[in-house]
DNA sequence: AATTTGGTTTAGAAAAATCTTAACGCAGCT
DNA sequence: AGCTGCGTTAAGATTTTTCTAAACCAAATT
């Protein structure tokens, strides 16, 4: 959903446009994804880009960017086609947009295949970013920030490090602990209000 | 703070230790880099990580983590031996450090280096970031996303985009819209929380 | 003026992340 | 049973990012 970093190297331009192209076998026809206008793979791209700052890799974006616009479910094949990627990439990507509940499966039963479309509740989306991956970071940073603690005092104790120099880290790294613990409170707060 | 992301496959541990010497020249001798303990090479490999979660280099955030636990500024040249950097890359970190105020440089006048030293006020780094990274970020994909329902208008007029399938487009797209705008109106409410 | 020293820039090397090819396993079909 | 078609997995190629070495500039010193 957003630009690149100001991260001073300019990003390379990624505005390639994927092939399009027809599937004549489609039954559906209309709708599907030989319409991937210009505009759609842009819209593609952004969600590839945006997808970075989640810690996602861009084709997982990319996946989601098609499905968000796309009227009906799609195969896996379709996703692929239409984003130019790999088979192997478009079912990792779509698993893992699944796990985030980001998209769902559901199958026809004229057909084997499983059909992909994008959910639209953003909130439980980022419900499931808040408790599957941001929470389980915070405990871990806290976590080892206590066993830093800890093994802080067993250095100053065998003469690593100095007295003053202990208080002082021991000082920071609490006040980091406190603040990555009153952060995890706020989380759910966070979450609402976002909704 | 956090560890790296269910990112699937898992990181590759970068735990290996910066090597630790002692400058015989450096004149203020006992609380300096040469102290630099296991612990304190752990916390700033903790803030390398850390820094890509926010789109920075693991460098960037070592070089936080050894400025924030340390009790006097550092030169560059200390940073770069304790980091086991290139001096390079230690300037280049500490600069984009000093942009996002997390840092702050000081002169001695006996001394023609620059000191750098970590800035304890984490509410003034994330407001930093929040307005130098997340708005424009942002306010960028904002005008993506009218750009593009622009250019859906022209591909239906056209042809290329049927009727039905845009409505939902535009739709889709207008509501992604709103919330980007809603959260832009957060932002500044999330950092009070925060600080 | 020439030299030294500290910081920055840049081109390209090294490392890391991402994606693809190819092989696999498993259903359903002939 | 053998074939086909779908999704997944694993190894390795590609691309991207990150870092470094070396050249460079500028200020202070000889």
């Amino acid at each position: 959903m957003w630009a690149e970093i100001p991260k001073f190297p300019e990003f390379s331009e990624i505005s390639e446009i994927p092939k399009i192209s027809c599937d004549p076998r489609n039954p559906a026809g209309a709708y599907r994804v030989k319409n991937l206008t210009k505009s759609r793979s842009e819209f593609a791209e952004l969600l590839g880009r945006t997808a970075q700052a989640f810690g996602l890799t861009p084709s997982v974006g990319q996946i989601y960017g098609l499905l968000y616009l796309s009227v009906e479910p799609l195969s896996l094949d379709e996703i692929a086609e239409s984003l130019d990627l790999s088979k192997a990439s478009a079912s990792i990507g779509a698993r893992q947009l699944e796990a985030l509940r980001a998209v769902q499966v559901s199958s026809k039963d004229s057909d084997r295949r499983d059909y992909w479309e994008a959910r639209l509740e953003p909130q439980e989306v980022l419900q499931k970013i808040m408790s599957s991956v941001l929470m389980p970071r915070l405990t871990n940073a806290h976590d080892r920030l206590e066993g830093l603690l800890e093994r802080m005092e067993a250095e100053k104790n065998s003469g690593e490090l100095l007295g003053p120099e202990f208080t002082v880290c021991q000082q920071r790294i609490q006040q980091l602990i406190t603040k990555t613990d009153q952060f995890k409170t706020w989380l759910p707060l966070i979450e609402r209000m976002v909704k």
